[in-house]
DNA sequence: ATCAAATAGTATGCAAGACATACGATTTTA
DNA sequence: TAAAATCGTATGTCTTGCATACTATTTGAT
């Protein structure tokens, strides 16, 4: 077999944070992390990590990444708007947005002109490509949410994008 | 200031009746974001992307990502752990992790030497350093956390921490 | 006991995202 | 009309994530 396997996402056992200093041993594969596990962004960025693997697996075949998508779905949802448009949307600023722009262009999954009104802005729009990518990758993405989200019920679900929401929304208000 | 003709904001699609919640406080500059709505990943990297930047805020003074700060915080509680213990316990493969342990190394946080028992391994532990800072980032970081998480209630974050750790733990062979 | 497989650390290289800074073209507004 | 704000753009840096591959060491199966 290959000498490096990776992609072994599953080893870990329940465990209760009961406090067991490990000491220089760790022959066992859990360590303690009594501090860490009151952190709310702790958990945020594990689950966050762990649902963006198995995106990436979902969609590999169509070489997106969460982001990517977030932008090709406001974008075909919002045909025309700016650049600056869908980077705010998505709280990325302009630099970062360029460079996705970019690549998107690259990849052929988006059209770029010249607004009429606003001589400053570039309307963005899907391209009929992009259209028909953006189409196949809804369903593989439903079901990798399903699959992914299925240890909790329908109402935790939305429970959870209840909670999620209100920890990045509002700051505005 | 900006008198921008909005976009067309709500434009039907033709999928999806839409019963959805959705556009419940769309106002101004609002953009349609209706089927990304309901995907638990996209809430859930809009929150942690907005936690992470409250984060790098909170702790601009001693320079460490999330990441690095919950390496960190297992090298502390776990001394003499190998880097590979860290890694597994973080969802990190080697590669990745190698890298920031030589830029903590670098920094003078941690300290590395050979284990005695087994060759190949490499045991970490925090440098004086590496304590005293982690010591003055724990309370910086519980004060980012408690304000941050000011808009739920204690019950509330104890319950999405629950609901994300159900995510990404588990999952096991 | 021996040889093959697994493990730990390491080195490279690449893609992406985030951020900072700066500049030109084009509005807006004061 | 001049100053300020916007938008797109270009650079460059840092961190993370992941693939590959190589060495040294330990383990395991025969």
């Amino acid at each position: 077999m290959a000498p490096d396997e990776k992609r072994s996402l599953g080893r870990r056992r329940d465990k209760q944070p009961a406090p067991s200093p490990v000491a220089a041993d760790s022959s066992e594969d859990e360590l303690e992390r009594s501090w860490l596990q009151q952190l709310v962004g702790y958990h945020l960025r594990m689950a966050h990590l762990a649902l963006y693997r198995d995106f990436a697996a979902a969609v590999a075949d169509y070489d997106l990444t969460q982001k990517q998508l977030a932008a090709l779905e406001l974008i075909a949802t919002n045909p025309g708007a700016s650049q600056v448009d869908i980077a705010q949307a998505l709280s990325m600023d302009r630099a970062t947005m360029m460079s996705m722009v970019k690549r998107l262009l690259s990849r052929g999954l988006i059209e770029r002109r010249a607004s009429k009104i606003d001589r400053r802005r570039h309307e963005i729009r899907l391209s009929p490509e992009g259209v028909s990518t953006l189409e196949r990758v809804h369903g593989i993405i439903d079901h990798h949410e399903d699959s992914f989200l299925a240890v909790l019920s329908g109402e935790e679900r939305a429970q959870l994008i209840t909670l999620l929401r209100r920890l990045y929304e509002r700051r505005s208000a």
